[in-house]
DNA sequence: AGCATGATTTGCT
DNA sequence: GCAAATCATGCTC
């Protein structure tokens, strides 16, 4: 994977993208997600996306109808649906299925594979694992925010490659942050990399010793409760 | 290692 | 106002 310029990277088919959301959401894991920084790529291998789909899904962004933030979802698939929140952290995300139906792959981590000169000058960060071992980490490190909002990924400066060096063994979980006490299984991961994210797995997942092996780095513990500012 | 907090957008109640 | 698909920092044990 090291190649001197971006446009040596082809990018994904407008079919690719619209597919079932969970189908787009396994064979993104060990895609690159690449941005063109004035021909030099910046980004690295994907190893955590979470799906989220449609109207019916309480967890999505369109739940409760289209609005402008969440308008992109609705448009045609293979764009980057990016926002803002928690006050100053973008999420980038592909949109999927087709035209008209909400549905969107949250990219959660990478590894920071190329250009890690310029991520690591973006992230004030010690460990290569901490550069991009989470969502909002990842868009800081590849200078991606609301301007690449709608973009889409096969003819503006951000791309996802045909290339892909698939995981071995494919971890699931319920979604970070979805406060839902049942929540759907639809968080996937590449079980033997170091750099999924391990924002508040709770007391049993070492920062320094991610759970590799197996599925659920959190059994059995709901991921409830407690987002944002710790109430109380 | 665990918990609280500040950053301060968007959209619903 | 409040909660949300979050993260870095700083305090406490």
């Amino acid at each position: 994977m090291a190649k001197a310029s971006p446009r040596s990277f082809q990018p994904l088919s407008r079919d690719f993208y619209q597919r079932p959301t969970l189908e787009i959401a396994l064979d993104l894991l060990g895609r690159y997600l690449i941005v063109d920084e004035g021909g030099k790529p910046v980004g690295g291998r994907i190893v955590e996306v979470e799906a989220y789909i449609g109207e019916d899904d309480p967890a999505c962004h369109a739940h409760l109808g289209r609005t402008r933030r969440n308008e992109v979802m609705y448009g045609p698939p293979g764009r980057a649906y990016v926002y803002f929140t928690y006050g100053n952290h973008w999420m980038l995300n592909v949109v999927t299925e087709r035209e008209g139906f909400p549905a969107a792959v949250l990219i959660r981590a990478l590894e920071p594979s190329l250009g890690q000169e310029t991520i690591r000058s973006r992230r004030n960060v010690k460990s290569e694992r901490d550069l991009t071992n989470g969502p909002g980490k990842l868009t800081a490190a590849l200078g991606i925010n609301g301007h690449d909002n709608g973009a889409d990924l096969r003819s503006s400066r951000l791309l996802i490659t045909r290339e892909i060096e698939a995981p071995k063994e494919i971890g699931k979980s319920g979604r970070v942050g979805v406060s839902a006490g049942s929540d759907l299984p639809w968080r996937f991961f590449d079980s033997a990399s170091p750099c999924v994210s391990l924002y508040r797995l709770g007391t049993r997942a070492s920062r320094r010793t991610p759970r590799t092996t197996q599925n659920s780095p959190v059994p059995g513990v709901p991921l409830k409760g407690r987002t944002g500012r710790g109430r109380k």
